[in-house]
DNA sequence: CGATAATTTCTGTAAAGACTGAAAGGTTCG
DNA sequence: CGAACCTTTCAGTCTTTACAGAAATTATCG
């Protein structure tokens, strides 16, 4: 398959996007290929497309059905497995958060609650320094679980929306305003952080 | 410096997750250093903490410049630079995310949009095949436009209230049923998606 | 205005990650 | 049941990125 240049861009573009994010290049490519193609593609095609080996291709679609967002395909009368993504945004951001939240943010939330527990069964056995923390890091610790543990309440709530409708729960920036601000009393911060020294 | 079990901890996941998100581990290590020091931390003390050469921890604590999380602090009587992080997460992340949204939503922004415009000026200069979109990727990229736009005005309604509000925010998920469904219609969609295949 | 301290830049090296091509493992079909 | 086809795994190569140490630059002090 041979792609015009706009699609050229766009897939090039997502696979830089991609490895900025901590996507493998090739795995945001292909996923970018299958998002606009009309039609389930196979290995070789993907392969031939962006000009990588097919064994790359096979790692890659492995690794995108593990985020949940690509799925095989079959099509009568071709033995070959062919791939499609979910063709709604919403959907798919949604899987690849679910996936993040799973494997990094989760993760990080436990280590926290580890590292704020107030002592350790060993704690005393080693010699050397103190093993807890001084009240300033204990602090500035507890602050960040807290902020994980908002952000994880606000996704669980914003998860229950369905797909069809988080586009228009997240048009509705303008009533943010309204909902924060019952009496509608003024900031008590500066909205904005200064300009930068 | 030395850090005991749990700070050290702390800042070596902090490090891993920041590579996760394509940020380089030692840049990741130093912020989380400076997050849980109590006081300014000079170029030295932070390269002997962290092992690593101290030519390392200034090309990362100018990248944490870069990203306006990191500023300089002066001690009297002390020639070196200091350097420190801000306090509040909410403050941090926005920066952040700010900051991501500068580097990587914008640009794709602008790149799709330019994908979608209707005729470039050369495109029938060049022979081959044609240089517009079908109309299914084109509906594609429409669509993932629509997404990123969304999120760019809901964002730009999060940054306008004060960091002091923020997490009072994020805190009030359970209000958001009430905001989504005025006449609290049932959902149209299922509102999660099935176990994967 | 040297001398000393502090910081940054630069270059080579080391480590990590991505990718290829070949081989192995399964499937389907005649 | 064997041949053709498709897919995955694996070992080695290549590319990219991160890092250390030296050299160069800048700032501060006597």
């Amino acid at each position: 398959m041979l792609l015009n240049p706009a699609a050229e861009k766009f897939v090039v573009h997502w696979g830089e996007m991609g490895s900025r994010w901590g996507i493998n290049r090739t795995v945001a490519q292909v996923h970018a290929l299958l998002y606009i193609s009309p039609k389930p593609l196979h290995a070789e095609e993907i392969a031939t497309t962006l000009k990588v080996a097919r064994s790359n291709v096979s790692t890659s679609l492995r690794e995108l059905q593990a985020w949940g967002i690509v799925k095989v395909a079959h099509v009568l009368g071709d033995r070959r497995d062919h791939f499609e993504t979910y063709t709604d945004v919403w959907e798919l951001f949604q899987r690849i958060m679910d996936e993040r939240k799973k494997r990094e943010m989760d993760p990080t939330v436990a280590l926290l609650r580890e590292c704020l527990t107030p002592e350790s069964p060993n704690s005393r056995t080693r010699g050397g320094q103190p093993d807890t923390l001084d009240d300033f890091t204990r602090h500035r610790l507890t602050e960040l679980l807290a902020f994980f543990e908002s952000m994880n309440a606000w996704y669980d709530q914003v998860r229950l929306i369905p797909t069809g409708a988080l586009s228009a729960f997240f048009r509705m920036g303008h009533k943010l305003r309204k909902l924060l601000t019952p009496g509608s009393k003024p900031a008590g911060k500066t909205p904005t952080h200064g300009a930068r020294p």
